[in-house]
DNA sequence: ATGTGGTCGAATGTCGACAATCGATCATCG
DNA sequence: CGATGATCGATTGTCGACATTCGACCACAT
């Protein structure tokens, strides 16, 4: 759920007192926050257009906060825009994956890296414990959270690095993951995460084999493409059509209509 | 001479033209650049405040677009702000630049891993030009240039990858260290980039031999995080008080004026 | 003198309305 | 009958004004 609470460290007093920021103020945020949500919940379909004046409606806010939150989500990579002609959800292509996918051994080998020496008993011990909810979660066979203790797990090791570059690389590949995830997981419906895959997993995280665990990393890595690949390539026609699995509760908008008058963007 | 005339491609006969993005349209994203080249210039020191009022005046829209160009400058690690307080330049810290020069280890050695088997003559044939551009930048003894020309080189093998992500990741490294090696240049004045560091550099990326290829980089940016960290522990007190060096001609706007009545933020 | 509280100015956050632009549809001409 | 051009609705881009919040200043009590 929620990771890692900012602590802000008082300058040069020896305050006893660890402060967390105050909650939320801006609507920005709360707009951002709740897009986001919505989108990787999958309750924006990916290469579904977004249509700001009624997003404003929803929200109840103006159309201000919103495109700046829009703007937000954009730079996140979540969402694409053409000037004057429409903002929408980004599509889910494999060489995307790929990207993404090459790019976590490598970060995720380096996060390793600049934080193997540090790691410790509180280390190991976070470690197995986002490890027991993740096969908590495959054994309770909710994949929904699944995939998000997966996430989770291999974020850990992000958070616990203190490299603010990576970590706030690791945000953004870890929210393309959980849309390309959930996304799938609701066109196939099965899936979810193997439970042996993250032993290995932890086994050499928490071990004293650099090597091995580079090698770990990267078998995994491989594993996971090869087979988000795999899903993507079995399906074609995203459009809806089919009502294999409407599981998800649309807490806040199924979108308006399924009307689609003006097609926007190349298809 | 050129004509810079955006061409539309036949939809599906084989044209050989190439056609180049529409210049641009927005003001948004008018206003984006001229910040952002503000800011990398140095027209607007790091840690100096930008007031949105102003700014919008000074580029001769209203505040909406200005703070959709902003919200882009803090996703791009350029900008800091707090919510009804003010907005700022980020400052300089060494922390930053170890992590940045960290992560340029691992990434410009992935991107040459990535894009390793397909580097042909015209891959070396543009990296010996930028070095040509480099180094004549540097015998003019253009710091400025130089620079740019330094980064330029090392931004061939990202362009070349033809990895969006890492693109886009190198992007953002690239903006931060033009506004700190600028920063530190008008601070010190003297500076710019040796020529042999990057013969070797060039000479191991048009090789064979990977391995050393990686080491080379490893050396090369050890020498620069060092250089960087050197050149900004030896500077105090960034506020404008000394009259050292002002030698970059402000063509835009050099701050309409230092009066600093409201002091916002934690000095 | 130090700390405390209130007041005020300034900057950011938010809103609603207007203008510019795009895509689709339809009429027209070859 | 196909291609070309004009028209229209819809959506995004932009603007100016109002509301909210923060930091500085100052009076005052301790």
């Amino acid at each position: 759920m929620k990771s890692a609470i900012p602590i802000a460290r008082s300058i040069d007093g020896g305050s006893a007192f660890k402060v967390a920021h105050v909650p939320k103020s801006t609507l920005r945020e709360h707009i951002a926050d709740g897009l986001r949500g919505a989108i990787l919940r999958g309750d924006i379909a990916p290469g579904s257009p977004l249509v700001e004046a009624s997003l404003a409606s929803q929200f109840r806010v103006s159309r201000g906060p919103l495109r700046e939150a829009i703007r937000q989500l954009i730079d996140e990579g979540l969402l694409v825009t053409v000037a004057y002609t429409g903002t929408s959800v980004i599509e889910l292509s494999v060489e995307d994956v790929r990207e993404i996918y090459s790019l976590r051994i490598v970060l995720e080998t380096f996060a390793f890296e600049y934080a193997w020496d540090r790691r410790d008993a509180g280390f190991k011990r976070a470690l197995q414990q986002r490890q027991a909810l993740l096969t908590a979660s495959i054994d309770r066979g909710d994949d929904e959270h699944s995939i998000l203790a997966e996430l989770d797990l291999h974020g850990l090791i992000y958070e616990f690095s203190g490299h603010r570059l990576l970590q706030k690389n690791w945000s953004g590949l870890r929210g393309r993951l959980q849309l390309y995830w959930a996304a799938h997981h609701r066109a196939h419906g099965i899936r979810g995460p193997r439970r042996d895959s993250h032993d290995t997993y932890v086994a050499a995280a928490t071990g004293n084999d650099l090597d091995a665990l580079r090698a770990e990393i990267r078998e995994h890595m491989l594993r996971g493409a090869e087979r988000t690949e795999r899903f993507m390539r079995g399906e074609r026609e995203p459009p809806a059509h089919s009502s294999s699995r409407r599981a998800v509760a649309p807490t806040a908008r199924p979108t308006p209509a399924p009307k689609a008058p003006r097609r926007r963007f190349a298809t």
